[in-house]
DNA sequence: AAGCGTATAGTCCACGTGGACTAATCGAAC
DNA sequence: GTTCGATTAGTCCACGTGGACTATACGCTT
């Protein structure tokens, strides 16, 4: 119930993740997101934005830390992570990685799967795998099942089509797992251009 | 703003879906429903369908029909399709069907997309087809930028994944464009197993 | 015949979404 | 030097969702 975890929307993720890489304010976030292309996750719009750090301020899982003025612009409050917002991210992609319902939520978590141990991701992805090959077991078996009780084949075009992304969303995870498995592949915190960007200019404010 | 149509969730498209095959009371839709697996496409609580139904309803898309009583159980309010609810679901899948973004209600216009005529729907669907590959370009594109700017591959997994199932709906269209296109596939209006069940039942009440 | 679980039919409400709106400021063109 | 549009920063609200809740009736056990 009152489990802030629980409660996550996969928005509140995303900005959490955003202010793992520095202190923000809601408008910059915004911003940020749109620059990332964030928004082909998840919808961003004013509404949402400041609603959802207004929950994750409630939440305890980010805090204030200041409002800062510049020029005669509008005030604007800064926001930046707890301890707790740093788990309850990490928390979010161990339940949602592994679950095949809920596409939007498991883009998600993939996206921030990173933030997971290599060895937790590939047994959570594995897990997953396992899921979907039965869904689509289960969904062909429906097929099978409606075609035999002589419902036209024009009535499951939309089957059809789900039982073909099912089949390549397997195969993308069986070339997936081994090549994150491979010690060569890179894995963990490595600065990305935009990290390297809000470090530098943290670094110019001070 | 007001146009019925523009203001179907995937839920009352599924609604008026169903009452195309018979009146029905919005319980009897709950469990029919679930029968038939919709809520694969879309969530079905009594919250949602009960409101639907009478949003349906107070748009004109709907009309009730009566209220009957089994024995001694809570009297249940019957709803029947008007023409322009029928009319409304055709217009919403020619809407949704080419559209890339909003895959939740591309799915339900899919599984809809045998009201249309065969030329329509392979013309909506040729649409998305190109709209689909420019995404996937636009997609790829960007993955080339990101990993040109040095952003480690472990932060790009989940575009890596999106790139996959793009290019695997574009093969399945590929596949499947011809396929309906073929003058021996099936098309229009045929009776699946449950409208017979739902006929007969009706001859027999009458 | 009392008790208990499940099916029937529906209401209600807290919450998240997303679009509309406000209001000030800066830059550029005319 | 003023009008006009874009940018900055944020508030507000109507609506749809989905889960919790109510209440009666039927069937099965003990």
């Amino acid at each position: 119930m009152s489990d802030p975890v629980a409660r996550l929307t996969p928005l509140g993720v995303a900005v959490l993740a955003l202010l793992s890489e520095g202190d923000m304010h809601p408008y910059e976030m915004i911003r940020l997101m749109h620059f990332r292309r964030d928004d082909r996750l998840v919808t961003i719009t004013n509404g949402t934005v400041y609603h959802t750090v207004g929950r994750l301020e409630r939440a305890g899982l980010i805090a204030e830390v200041g409002v800062d003025r510049d020029g005669n612009r509008p005030e604007r409050t800064t926001y930046t992570q707890t301890d707790a917002g740093a788990a309850a991210v990490l928390e979010w992609v161990r339940r949602e990685l592994p679950r095949v319902d809920r596409p939007a939520e498991f883009r998600v978590a993939l996206a921030e799967v990173h933030g997971l141990d290599r060895d937790e991701a590939i047994e959570l992805l594995q897990t997953r795998r396992e899921a979907l090959s039965a869904a689509l077991d289960s969904l062909a078996d429906g097929q099978r099942h409606a075609l035999g009780k002589g419902v036209p084949a024009q009535y499951l075009i939309e089957v059809d089509r789900e039982l073909a992304l099912l089949g390549a969303e397997l195969a993308w995870m069986d070339a997936t797992l081994p090549r994150i498995a491979d010690p060569d592949f890179a894995w963990g915190p490595e600065p990305t251009p935009s990290q390297r960007y809000l470090a530098q200019r943290k670094a110019a404010r001070q």
